[in-house]
DNA sequence: TCAAAATACGAGTAACTGCTCGCATTCACA
DNA sequence: TGTGAATGCGAGCAGTTACTCGTATTTTGA
């Protein structure tokens, strides 16, 4: 029989994708700092210790790399949510439904700020605006399916609008959040939790 | 005696200053659809019907260009403002006092995109984030001070926290307000004003 | 009426950008 | 051990950018 993939498939995978992985690390980086807009292709590579030449052997343009960067975040973001907004939480007291939360997304967007970058840039073309809007909406559904399970009686027009409100809330407060110090961090959290609080106890109820 | 001002005192101040304001303009426009970074002063002056060499007439460089309208839009945002967060508002009852805050506020966020579209912007220069500041400022004190007003007994601390949080939640949803149709506005504005309602009422009373 | 200043133009420049290409090196596998 | 694919390099290209400069026009003030 005829092979059951017809992928081109790349040999040298251990070398190569270590490479990929290297550059998306050193784009992060400089999109962190500089912005998608500001950051060259150059300025990318050169911080992966690497030539320009490489970078384009793994991606197609620069626009590509932030895609490739996104998609990587996506898959974390869908590993640290698998556990925060796991449905069994949505039988927690509130309180504790906004601990077990909150915590892994603060804790995720601090450790990876080249996600809050990307994120937060209100600018980016076309194609990384797609790629973004996934991570969008996975916070906000796995919210609202979480709400759902809490307040099935809740009408799901006002749930899911109440869900989108929350998110932004959260984002509205994620700047003081990125940009505290350590110690700093654990009164402006809580205070995140108390607005959150305050907000979805009113609707969903305590 | 001698002149009072020392100042070079430009002469065709009428069709300069008129020019300097078109291509003000023109940059809000160009800032707000495309960001300040990929925006080119080659667009601006086009877009303001001029030539490159005119706009460097006015302007020192690029940056200066959103200095210049970020000078502007405060002193804009002071009069807007002067109304919004008159002192006298701080005896209103918490309902009315956000009525009489938030009304204008969100009015010019969103006649003024180019404004919108340099404080949401994260990665502006040095210089740029300095012009930036003063206008992140006025809406934190002006609360601040009301909230003073308002709640004198209220330790000074807690209420500047309160104060920079409330700020904080409105930028929140400001990506929602501005990007909502005229139809979806009165909503999106009711459920604003509910949540800083709730938010401000448990701290310093309704 | 005239000279100087202000305004206006737009082709041009140096620097930088995203990206390419020819060629060298390293690895997988026979 | 050899061959081809994968990986690697970096000088360099075409396009764009922020900005300049020589020059032309308009306005001011006397």
């Amino acid at each position: 029989m005829t092979d059951d993939t017809i992928r081109p498939a790349r040999r040298r995978q251990a070398r190569g994708e270590k490479r990929m992985a290297e550059l998306l690390d050193a784009a992060a980086e400089v999109f962190a700092a500089q912005g998608y807009a500001k950051a060259s292709t150059n300025a990318v590579a050169a911080a992966a210790g690497a030539s320009p030449g490489t970078l384009y052997q793994f991606f197609e343009n620069k626009e590509a790399i932030a895609e490739a960067l996104m998609v990587r975040y996506i898959e974390r973001l869908r590993a640290a949510h698998g556990e925060a907004f796991d449905l069994s939480v949505a039988a927690l007291p509130l309180k504790d439904m906004l601990d077990r939360i909150i915590d892994p997304v603060v804790a995720f967007d601090r450790a990876n700020p080249g996600f809050y970058a990307l994120m937060s840039d209100p600018h980016l073309a076309a194609g990384l605006a797609a790629a973004k809007r996934p991570a969008q909406q996975l916070m906000f559904e796995q919210l609202d399916r979480i709400l759902a399970a809490r307040a099935p009686d809740y009408p799901p027009e006002a749930r899911t609008r109440t869900a989108e409100i929350a998110v932004h809330l959260f984002r509205g407060l994620l700047p003081l959040i990125m940009s505290a110090g350590e110690d700093d961090l654990p009164g402006l959290v809580a205070e995140t939790k108390a607005v959150l609080f305050d907000y979805l106890s009113r609707r969903v109820g305590g």
